[in-house]
DNA sequence: CAATTAGGTTTATGATGCAAACAAGTTCAT
DNA sequence: ATGAACTTGTTTGCATCATAAACCTAATTG
């Protein structure tokens, strides 16, 4: 078998990398504010915003904006079941191909 | 210490899919002829040559096309040292990523 | 009341990945 | 021997994407 044709179906929107550590962290908090996780990855807040957009279109958060005294925005993101998915099997797959590779290394030695 | 961050700093040269499969396969023939490459990755032969080129810009690897009875184009890729190193710290790297979160994972329960 | 801050979203642009078209030569069929 | 099809790649054009800058609405501060 051969694990480098697989590597391209690694899901596109988990592997970009700014998306990558915002499920990250989601997948550790379960939920949390957008300026949390805004400390946490780095990211700007226009960039946050966008992916976080991308995320949820994909079904794997969800975006909850509260106002505060029906004023202040606030903005909380829950990672869905379909997202912890996502991620996890994400690893999984990654692992798997590493696995393969290293067999298929020795085998062609 | 927060690793999200640290998936920014991923070598984005080596992290795309098709040159991540294009690396992982020449760490382990350490060289290949173009077609042998093609059918390794399941690219085109389109996608293959811009991914080997930027690949050889970056200093990754090696392109030696030479002329079999001076008149058929028959290209074998290399990698270079440096394309070794980069793809072992890549992988360094993600491992390092993973564990780190695992432990900030587990501290923030 | 003007300026700045807070909390995000929208827009613009520059880069990127991909497939289709192209190129340069060879072999095969007639 | 001529042209159709195959080899072995490269170049081009388009569509997508990531990012920073600009923008928005409301609140606070000087």
């Amino acid at each position: 078998m051969m694990p480098f044709k697989e590597m391209a179906k690694l899901d596109k929107i988990i592997h970009e990398p700014a998306r990558l550590s915002i499920m990250s962290a989601l997948d550790a908090c379960t939920m949390a504010e957008f300026l949390f996780l805004q400390e946490l990855t780095g990211l700007t807040k226009g960039n946050l915003s966008s992916h976080l957009s991308k995320l949820e279109r994909a079904g794997f958060l969800m975006i909850d904006k509260q106002f505060v005294r029906r004023k202040i925005p606030h903005t909380t993101i829950r990672i869905t079941r379909e997202g912890k998915n996502a991620i996890s099997s994400y690893w999984k797959q990654l692992d798997q191909i590493r696995e393969i590779t290293k067999q298929w290394e020795k085998k062609n030695k």
